[in-house]
DNA sequence: TGATTATTATTCGCATGCTTATTATTGTCT
DNA sequence: AGACAATAATAAGCATGCGAATAATAATCA
């Protein structure tokens, strides 16, 4: 059996679906969905960016960070401002009301890394967020392989 | 440093996107796309399963499979039939014209495969994959565990 | 300078996923 | 039998994601 037959293509999907599902439910009470925090934390660790250079950061298309940014600037939880010398751009920018949720969206992070990986050592998710991290650089790259050359 | 300071808790979410984006283009070709060739797949798994049924076994809502089914349906790959003791139910059944695609979407699950463990040696894999399975378990146990207590 | 190209954001249309509500049927309990 | 609860599928509404097409502005090149 030189390849174990593949259990199922999808589990990755699944886990992602699934995590996005108790997270949602983890911060919906404080108004916020998976989507919109990861742009959130993604400005705490670096406020005031262009918003195509935001996307490009997340990893998803200027037009679904539009829609997001839509969603928080309406609640309040961050700005659009014009970029001085560029009129085209525009920058993102947290609001205050925003800063009380960095605490809680890291706290619920956490619970969510409980449930994540119960029954395993801390070797194990060590090595396990490792290959996820590998992981990600080569769909990245095969990602932008496909772009040059769509085969 | 007890906790490894988190680098992201989204990178599942990012390598289910890219798997998506990639797997999508490898069978967009075939009229397909990545949560289409889910339900074929277990289809072809077990053929002829209530709607119902589907769903709870793919760990979809009922309405998300629905308009799944509609799609597929609509291309002809599988066809809603009333099933003999009941008649709110519908068995979703796969057509002849469905047949040459288990083995196009097997073979581009492979080629995604490679893509995706570029660098890793098959027991590293293995591991990863094990590991994913335990993860996938642990976050049904929690999603079932919220919908009986809702904290 | 003036025309062409590139970049930034948005609008439109589609596919997926969720929850909640409806309808039709089935099952259960008195 | 008749009332009530459970189940199967659908409808309606929202949030994310994508790509293609537009409009405004910026950058480049002839």
């Amino acid at each position: 059996m030189p390849n174990p037959p593949v259990k199922s293509n999808f589990v990755i999907q699944d886990i992602a679906r699934f995590r996005t599902q108790l997270y949602d439910r983890l911060i919906g009470p404080h108004g916020l969905t998976t989507s919109q925090a990861s742009v959130l934390s993604q400005l705490f660790k670096k406020d005031e960016q262009i918003q195509s250079e935001l996307a490009a950061t997340l990893k998803i298309g200027t037009v679904t960070l539009g829609g997001l940014v839509d969603r928080l600037e309406a609640a309040g939880l961050v700005e659009r401002r014009p970029v001085p010398g560029d009129r085209r751009a525009k920058c993102i920018c947290l609001t205050p009301a925003a800063y009380p949720l960095g605490r809680i969206m890291d706290q619920r992070a956490d619970e969510l890394r409980q449930l994540t990986f119960v029954g395993m050592s801390e070797a194990e998710i060590a090595q396990f967020s490792d290959m996820l991290e590998r992981v990600r650089e080569n769909l990245l790259v095969a990602l932008s392989e496909q772009k040059k050359a769509p085969d």
